[in-house]
DNA sequence: ATTGAAATCTACTCATAAGTAGCTAAAACT
DNA sequence: AGTTTTAGCTACTTATGAGTAGATTTCAAT
């Protein structure tokens, strides 16, 4: 008894989406594991149990991995600013919405991240700037955000360009040495750095009168 | 007339190190602008005016160079640590001195640093563990002295392991988007960087009292 | 069962770049 | 000036791994 036509094509693409899937999680691990170019398309053919034209037939190149893997990365921290800035809170509130919240993104996503962090010379230069404008996109946003509170007088900044990068970097450091095997989970590891991310953003001058 | 035996020696020994220096810089250059495997060396040796046996005869692999770049980068953030230890001063003392010095020593080879979080996984197994323990040694030192601080009830924080991460990594992401061409120079960065990171280290309840 | 199509594999090509052997030129010494 | 030693270059070898053409299997449909 043939499923009727539409069914078909369905299952077709549910297949297909599986084995990008499935691809793009071994080259995940393994670019993680032995980064980019130590790693080869027979490797991460290994792991699937198939064949480099496997491959191929279903991803492409090697460097399109690369970039969907960095891509996955960017958005998902993208996607957290974005949110937050919708809600149009008054800046310190959205700042204690957005931390948390990014740091869960990062952390979730670490293996994305930290490989678009290394890998970004091994991407196609094409791709290398788009992803590049995502991130000066994410990076304006959390500035923004920032300036706003400044402007509100709701967060103590003096420079909003150098403590947006003084948070995106103490959060996406973690990539490096989380370990999801670990004692802490996702959640812990959120729960403590938040206060500490969320401290950055008070001025020199606030920090002298509360010493 | 001869020179001395010694002198003869010496200048031997200064042109070995020179050209060990420039070799040295033309691959931080290349490796830091174009990454460490679209890097050959052929470009590195283009750059010199030289040829690839002239690398060889002078430095080494291709790995050697790598290791060099990259232990110049960790040494550099160590003998900072180091340093602010070797003076005995209370831990909140310490950690005032430690910080610009630790972000100007991170300016100052931000190539170096750079090219250490993104090529780690092209280093030899036997360098790469090298490094990984003297970055231990680093981080433990960092987390000594705020755990002491801790104790001592002059730095206020809630875990100085997190707080270790969070300060090393807002300082070493600088690696990626300072611009030692642009119009803030190392000294200017350094200033606006310290009170941030400063900041890091009080916990989320002074965060609150002083609010 | 038979046929047609889709998916996957075997077995290549080809480019690249690390590393080297052996020649040549230049400097250093007598 | 002649001789030796050192430095550097030309011209390889070799390994590797991305990407592919064409054979083969598997699977679905009648």
């Amino acid at each position: 008894m043939a499923k009727p036509r539409e069914d078909r094509l369905k299952i077709r693409e549910e297949v297909a989406a599986l084995k990008r899937q499935r691809t793009l999680d071994a080259a995940t691990d393994l670019f993680y594991d032995k980064g980019y170019t130590n790693t080869t398309l027979d490797d991460v053919a290994e792991v699937l149990g198939v064949t480099k034209p496997f491959i191929y037939a279903n991803f492409g190149s090697k460097s399109a991995l690369l970039t969907e893997i960095c891509s996955l990365g960017v958005h998902g921290a993208l996607e957290q600013i974005e949110y937050v800035l919708a809600q149009d809170l008054p800046p310190a509130e959205g700042l204690r919405l957005f931390v948390p919240r990014y740091v869960t993104a990062i952390l979730r996503r670490q293996k994305s991240i930290a490989i678009n962090i290394r890998e970004e010379k091994n991407l196609e230069p094409a791709d290398a700037e788009r992803l590049a404008e995502l991130r000066q996109r994410f990076m304006s946003r959390v500035e923004s955000l920032l300036a706003a509170g400044k402007e509100a007088g709701d967060i103590q900044v003096s420079d909003p360009r150098v403590s947006a990068f003084a948070i995106v970097g103490a959060v996406s450091w973690a990539t490096f040495w989380f370990n999801p095997a670990g004692t802490l989970s996702v959640a812990q590891i959120a729960d403590r750095m938040t206060p500490v991310i969320l401290n950055l953003v008070r001025d020199g001058r606030s920090a002298a009168d509360a010493a």
